[in-house]
DNA sequence: TCTGTGCTTGACGCTTACGTAAACGTAAAG
DNA sequence: CTTTACGTTTACGTAAGCGTCAAGCACAGA
């Protein structure tokens, strides 16, 4: 048996922004929000690998939709330690909302998803009209 | 048969945001970003259905975490005249785009469900070893 | 006629989420 | 030693999406 196997990797602010294409800007205005709590080496940011699935976690929710304070609450809920029952029932309270929140989000891109399945039929039968294949015969709204 | 048969129902803007639950500066705000076009009686807005639709389109698109531009694109799809061949090549690619969005969505979606699922397991595990069920015998990330 | 009630158009304010310099530190390379 | 690369803080700028007055019109009822 050996100790320090692995010499736990770190990654430099521009390494991170280049792998998740974010500005250095974006990277620090997180951590001035406080999603994200690299170490210090001197005045340089040294960033492991827990702030590297944040930064992921933090980018998912931003193509959620969610703004950052939203996220702040939802990130946080994955690194929670145990606590007491107050933190853990407040914690399975937040979860409720934010699954109903997700839920409906999925609702909406479902329906989404088929009303532009519709618009699409439209514009191939269009085409096909277009191209003198047959007259449009369908209805239109 | 006769003519007329329905009065073709129209909203002020006070009911429309009351049935939305927006305030009226929102509605107003859409209207300046062309994404609605009320009829005008003398100086006052009159929504017909059409308006009604889209506002309902525009919320769900809210919803979705787009932005009003965005919104503006997709909603303007649901009434694009079939006009050529050109403007359906555009309106279809534009389509493959918003599909592969949302479907990113949706898979983002899943996944933090799946992942509040697995915090909500741990937070119910936590609670029953703090009722002294059990000792917590699970792996913490 | 006075008082609401509901609608209108500005116009300024505010928050979020960064962009964009400016000015400086540090360490390696030429 | 100077340049270059990479990092830092401070701070002002900006676009989106409304909130929030302010001031005024139009019509209905007491």
């Amino acid at each position: 048996m050996h100790n320090n196997p692995v010499p736990a990797q770190t990654w430099s602010i521009a390494e991170l922004a280049a792998e998740y294409d974010v500005t250095l800007r974006t990277i620090r205005f997180y951590e001035d929000r406080g999603l994200l709590t690299p170490e210090r080496r001197g005045t340089v940011r040294v960033y492991h690998s827990r702030d590297k699935v944040r930064l992921g976690l933090i980018l998912r929710g931003k193509r959620l939709g969610f703004s950052l304070d939203e996220i702040a609450t939802i990130v946080d809920m994955y690194d929670a330690e145990p606590g007491e029952e107050g933190q853990l029932v407040y914690l399975l309270d937040q979860i409720t909302h934010r699954r109903a929140d997700l839920e409906q989000r999925r609702r909406d891109i479902d329906e989404t998803l088929q009303e532009l399945a519709e618009v699409e039929a439209r514009c191939h039968s269009d085409l096909n009209s277009l191209r003198g294949r047959t007259a449009p015969t369908h209805e239109r709204r």
